[in-house]
DNA sequence: ATGTCGCGGTTCCCGCGA
């Protein structure tokens, strides 16, 4: 089985890119975030004419969540149990669903924008309600993983330069600390391999050059269950994705799994 | 080397978020 995660600001733009890359890749069930439009609007036929059933949830210009799948979409779930409101706004960042015998979610996690900033705290209480989900739903027997854009990067080697980094949102303790939480409920960093360079960088700005220098971060990450992680067998981050005009500024994440 | 991109509204540029 494979499963793979992809931030693809805006499901609209990148449509002829998506169903290329659904093409050539072959995901069993890809997570998406970053949609930039609504429920509604998310071309489901499109990706259906390639044999995938959708769960998406969108509201519009910012955030938006799918999960695409051609093993099966039940037990779908909008939102996190208990997920937090900015401004007053339950914002589409969660969906979860059971394909082919696995749980998984699909998340945008929120930016965090500056230390400080209402938006930073509003990221941390995001952190402790999907915390919550996956001691409700991850400690069994059953395959489980939230895969998606973290907006943290675990450690400092995830980053191309730490000291760029300092005081800024994605590598401040709280946030590293907010993983360590998913990983001491049970969950492992599925890190894949870089297909070049010796990270696994998982998104480079537009700005600057950041892909062709290589400026990037791995903040794009799989947590998995015992029984999810230790069916593992190959990840890697398909930065071929990333090259070209009409590039999304974050690559893929693909995992295979040996689960029947 | 791609030296930002995408969206929606106040539209044919601007402000915002990332």
């Amino acid at each position: 089985m494979r499963v793979a995660t992809w931030n693809v600001n805006s499901v609209t733009a990148r449509l002829p890119r998506l169903l290329a890359w659904l093409e050539g890749s072959r995901p069993d069930v890809l997570c998406l975030q970053e949609l930039k439009t609504t429920t509604e609007a998310f071309p489901a036929a499109e990706v259906g004419a390639l044999g995938y059933e959708v769960a998406a949830h969108g509201t519009g210009r910012w955030n938006g969540v799918a999960l695409l799948s051609r093993v099966g979409l039940a037990d779908v779930v909008r939102d996190l149990p208990g997920q937090p409101e900015y401004e007053g706004v339950v914002e589409p960042r969660a969906v979860g669903a059971t394909c082919g015998g696995v749980r998984l979610w699909s998340v945008y996690v929120p930016n965090g924008r500056e230390v400080g900033h209402p938006h930073y705290a509003y990221k941390l209480e995001w952190f402790e309600a999907l915390r919550r989900t996956v001691e409700a739903e991850g400690t069994g027997s059953v395959p489980f993983a939230v895969l998606g854009d973290y907006n943290v990067a675990p450690t400092d080697e995830d980053v191309w330069d730490p000291a760029v980094f300092e005081g800024s949102t994605h590598v401040t303790e709280p946030e590293r600390k907010a993983l360590a939480a998913l990983r001491d409920a049970g969950l492992a960093d599925v890190v894949p391999r870089p297909l070049k360079y010796d990270r696994p960088y998982t998104y480079w700005d537009y700005r600057e050059l950041g892909f062709p220098k290589n400026k990037g971060m791995r903040i794009d990450l799989v947590y998995g269950n015992p029984a999810f992680a230790g069916a593992v067998s190959d990840a890697y981050v398909d930065r071929e994705e990333r090259k070209g005009k009409g590039a999304s500024d974050h690559a893929p994440v693909v995992v295979d799994l040996d689960v029947a």
